[in-house]
DNA sequence: TTATCTGCAAAATCTTTGCACTTGG
DNA sequence: CCAAGTGCAAAGATTTTGCAGATAA
């Protein structure tokens, strides 16, 4: 659903945030890199080719903002930095293979938690909004 | 299995590993305090009121130590710090569930992933070897 | 004895904050 | 115009590393 630029910059304008160039390229370089789990660096790196002045800071401060909107999700692998991937509606049903040997990170698609959810509400009370779900192994290059 | 202090112990040896003062002191704060999720700093703190001397250097490569030998495992639940979990063999099937109003980590039981990961191996050439599964929402108390 | 381990201090990372300047609406 | 946003530099927080002295086996 959030997949796309107009569609982000709409959430930003209805919560009276200004859509300003730096926030724009930022949301682009998400857009172009769809399941790449960028980190707040590499982000960095994308957007200096593009506008050099942007700083460090204002990445950190759009992706707090996008997360805060609900359309960006922070993920952590492990390698000590936070990393973002955009949401959409069926990233409820998107998982993550690990590869411990090589680092890699896949997809995988998956709806098997909802009915899972339903009874965590029901036993513990604890009502289930979102979920990770991550697998670590050896990826078929990497067997 | 691996929930006392001498099958601890025991892998560390086999490894060629020394048990010094030190290491037994973290080991036992781990050990009192499963299902806890201690960061290093906690673990520091603990250890600092049995053995003042102890440095942080130390709590971080033993935590480091012990998580390559298997019996301990890293988890991150967003708040920046690492935390730690003992393992056993029942944490396969031990999940956490993250109050995002207060903050709370719970355990939840439910072995359901087995298949779904022989399901992986078959479509995608990724044998698992773990996982890791998280869900997010709002605690009873909370609610 | 001696390879391993420890603690300190310093460095390395990653992320956040204070502040003066700039700018989108 | 002016509240919101930006960039810099500095500070914070967490984790790692180099090294000299200590110690388990």
């Amino acid at each position: 659903m959030v997949d796309n630029f107009d569609a982000i910059c709409s959430k930003l304008k209805e919560e009276k945030y200004k859509i300003t160039p730096q926030r724009e390229i930022i949301i682009n370089i998400l857009l172009d890199n769809l399941n790449k789990h960028l980190s707040a660096e590499e982000i960095y790196d994308i957007a200096k080719g593009i506008n050099p002045d942007l700083g460090m800071t204002t990445i950190y401060r759009t992706l707090d903002l996008l997360v805060e909107l609900g359309v960006l999700q922070k993920l952590e692998f492990g390698d000590g930095r936070t990393r973002y991937e955009l949401q959409d509606e069926d990233m409820h049903h998107h998982h993550h293979l690990i590869c411990l040997k090589c680092g890699k990170v896949e997809e995988f698609e998956m709806d098997l938690l909802e009915a899972l959810e339903q009874k965590i509400l029901e036993k513990k009370g604890f009502e289930v909004m979102d979920h990770k779900l991550k697998f670590y192994g050896t990826c078929s290059e990497c067997r």
